[in-house]
DNA sequence: ACGCTGTCATAACACTGTTATACACGTGCC
DNA sequence: GGCACGTGTATAACAGTGTTATGACAGCGT
């Protein structure tokens, strides 16, 4: 039982996992630090050691949940036609809805300010919106290098694809999307932004 | 001094009138039950026989929310142009997109889950719903009426601009929209999927 | 060997939503 | 008029929350 040094980095981790676990089962109302401190075999204090408080843990189950986002986009795409096809496009935002319906609580702590005190610090959101928007921006600037959709600017593309896939991903989640086939409408609603773009 | 009956359903609206102030002042952490009762000159009881407990005054908050949202794109389409012209789908969005920076507290309450235990009632929903997608769905139908745009069907129109608009606002109000102009580019993207549409 | 620094558990504090209890008040009935 | 009743209210208690102060302990550098 030769423990490794167990560095404060990899601690942080082994709670972020067990909150993230916590998050999944009982939702962002389950998450007390109580619990989670003695889920993870120690008192509250160690909540405040490793993140200094709850906000701290919201911090990082913030960065955590874009890092989850980013990972359903990313092999979302793996799986498309491959870079400057207009599909792939389509790709991201199937996997951006993917993610708020599998991890609807993650999605509310990162969009809907699930926990009570708490408002992510601005490097973790610029973090988070590089890991996530930035697969966007790539795939939009690949289809107008390979001049299969034509535009402005890809930033502008690919916020217009952003938009689109996270207003069906929220109003999804919220239970506000009252339509029969959704996963149709998700297929349409996404397709609109890159047919505004295509090339003729 | 002639107190008026005050009816149940008066002290009800006053009681959410308060609740609102202190949801837009200090956000949805600030919404305590002995404050709001203190505040309303009475007891914790109060909200109990009112509203049934705290669930009960999140529903009665969400139902409120949503009145708003409804005031606002309704003054919103009220100085558009007549009906069937395409431009009040625009004015619409622009509507939602006010109230949600207007009242991001009350956006999170609605479309987040700002409260921690609460859920919205599944009729709540539907009224809430009717009230706002419903106008989206009025216009489009004006608009494929008079000829102005063509569609399969006048609520897929006016599912995509809804799904467009709430994506923009969300996401803006989540500050994650880092856009130089975000007027100009809510413009723009409001208007993509009405164009979309667009008799030719 | 000493002191320092950082981590930990315990306990307390102020606060939360909720519930049970007891009291006041208005109403209907005899 | 007087009395039972039921309803709304306030008080107090309960379990739970995040946070903070206190004290004990270990590891490390001087």
């Amino acid at each position: 039982m030769t423990e490794p040094p167990a560095t404060l980095e990899d601690r942080r981790r082994h709670v972020v996992e067990i909150a993230a676990q916590v998050l999944a089962t009982d939702g962002p109302h389950g998450l007390s630090l109580r619990r989670i401190a003695t889920l993870a075999g120690g008192s509250t204090q160690l909540v405040y050691t490793l993140f200094g408080g709850k906000p701290g843990l919201g911090d990082a189950l913030y960065a955590e949940g874009f890092r989850r986002l980013a990972a359903s986009m990313s092999t979302a795409v793996d799986v498309a036609p491959p870079p400057g096809d207009p599909e792939r496009l389509l790709a991201l935002g199937r996997g951006y809805r993917a993610f708020a319906l599998a991890e609807p609580a993650f999605f509310s702590v990162m969009f809907g300010r699930a926990i009570p005190g708490f408002t992510p610090a601005r490097p973790t959101r610029a973090a988070g919106r590089a890991a996530t928007f930035g697969q966007v921006v790539t795939a939009a600037r690949e289809c107008l290098a390979a001049g299969t959709l034509v535009a402005d600017d890809a930033e502008e593309l690919a916020r217009a694809c952003w938009v689109t896939a996270h207003g069906l991903a929220a109003l999804e989640v919220s239970g506000l999307l009252a339509v029969d086939d959704v996963d149709a409408f998700a297929d349409v609603v996404l397709r609109a932004p890159v047919e505004a773009h295509r090339a003729r």
